[in-house]
DNA sequence: TGACATAGTGTCAAATCAACACTATGGTCC
DNA sequence: GGACCATAGTGTTGATTTGACACTATGTCA
């Protein structure tokens, strides 16, 4: 194991994923979509969409990297503090067979504001959201990871309390279900999918309502980490 | 991203997982207990255990370095043909700090021969299976990526088929009930369990019974692969 | 004040789950 | 060959959970 190996670079490169289409409580009532953040590919990329991402520093760690490709990986328009979480690690042995390249992928939380720059139809920028479920052609291994991550979020977010890193910290339940559906990628019941969010027992109920709609205004609530935690301490996944 | 650093070695780690007490039909029935493949470490970490691991070869896929780890790394004597699944990338941004090392762990799921050397009481050899819940001290990282593993098999045991490469082709549904009792750490109930596994329709009953056993010989059933994949196609877990 | 848009709420039938104990069968030993 | 022993194999029931389904409540705006 003291064999040191030449010509291995590491990238570190994100699945950033957001709900879109839960912020603005006053549009239609069609489905949230799940959006993966794209960057401009450079280099032999060029012209392609990829993954924001990084070459790994010698002196930081594999989620700093993965911070630092979301500030400025590639171009991109400062993303921070979001919740990371490692996806997995992908070879590309024949991507570009002279170097070698391992590749870190992580998934990304992302709460996406309300007034972000909108979705793909905006103007050329170095970055953008995309539709997951359908992004354009990706470069490299690209498309393979933003389906492992698809996938990752579709079984975490009923058994762990991912769904709540895709929201602002009030939200009413409706938000939560929409982030649901997006990232289940079908619809749920809505007598249902309530009475299970009330009572997986880590919602708070807060006093505020909704503001600025034109119709009666929904309760906010708030996710208790804090009792879902003590949760996972006992070995008990969420159930929504 | 065309930066190129310098002093990142990539190393492959697997934590090689079987169950004890299967193989041997008539042992006492006490619960069978899930194992660890550790290696007596070496240079730094020499007389502490380890986990099986070799250095990332420039021209090797991920999984083919942990295949090798399996079969020669830190003189581990060969297991061969074990199904692979990754688990997870680790920093150890701390562990050495001179130069710094990435860690890309993997699970082995092993079929335990039966006449293979029986565990952590056999006599001093470069690696041995140790009690997966309670390993002696390890080196560095190896305690987390144990414990992460043994998370992923319990996670998995139910709802993927992962618990089927732990047994050998043909197996009785109590043996089956064994590796689940060890993935899971408790015990289930018998009349259930059978119900389920049954139910789940990947079981191909055989007409062959066990043999050698001073008792009612039980049947044997195998795992049909390909019912399971049609079911997976089709976005359908299963359910043990 | 009426129209509108969405919030919020309960029931019932079907399916599933968890708890529970006895009979069947083959081998061994006398 | 008969008794004994060890494990295989098997069903029921009550409790719980799930999933399908539609109407009333409340706020805004014109």
């Amino acid at each position: 194991m003291a064999r040191r190996d030449d010509a291995i670079t590491v990238e570190v490169h994100c699945v950033a994923l957001s709900v879109d289409g839960i912020a603005r409580a006053s549009r239609p009532a069609r489905p949230a979509r799940l959006d993966v953040l794209l960057a401009r590919g450079t280099g032999a990329h060029a012209g392609k969409w990829t993954l924001p991402g990084v070459a790994l520093r010698a002196d930081e760690s594999l989620e700093d990297a993965a911070r630092r490709a979301l500030r400025q990986g590639d171009g991109v328009v400062g993303l921070e503090g979001v919740v990371l979480e490692q996806l997995a690690t992908f070879s590309e042995v024949d991507s570009h067979a002279a170097s070698r390249v391992l590749t870190v992928a992580w998934i990304a939380l992302a709460r996406r504001e309300p007034n972000a720059p909108a979705d793909d139809a905006s103007p050329v920028r170095a970055t953008a959201w995309h539709a997951a479920t359908k992004p354009p052609t990706l470069s490299g291994d690209a498309a393979r990871i933003v389906a492992a991550a698809r996938e990752r979020l579709a079984d975490d977010v009923r058994r762990r309390a991912t769904g709540f890193e895709l929201l602002p910290a009030r939200f009413t339940l409706w938000q939560l279900q929409q982030v649901h559906q997006a990232a289940l990628a079908r619809a749920v019941d809505k007598r249902n999918f309530r009475k299970r969010a009330l009572a997986a027992g880590v919602l708070d109920e807060t006093d505020a309502r909704e503001e600025g709609v034109a119709h009666r205004a929904a309760r906010l609530y708030a996710f208790n980490r804090k009792r879902y935690e003590k949760l996972r301490a006992r070995g008990i996944d969420l159930d929504l």
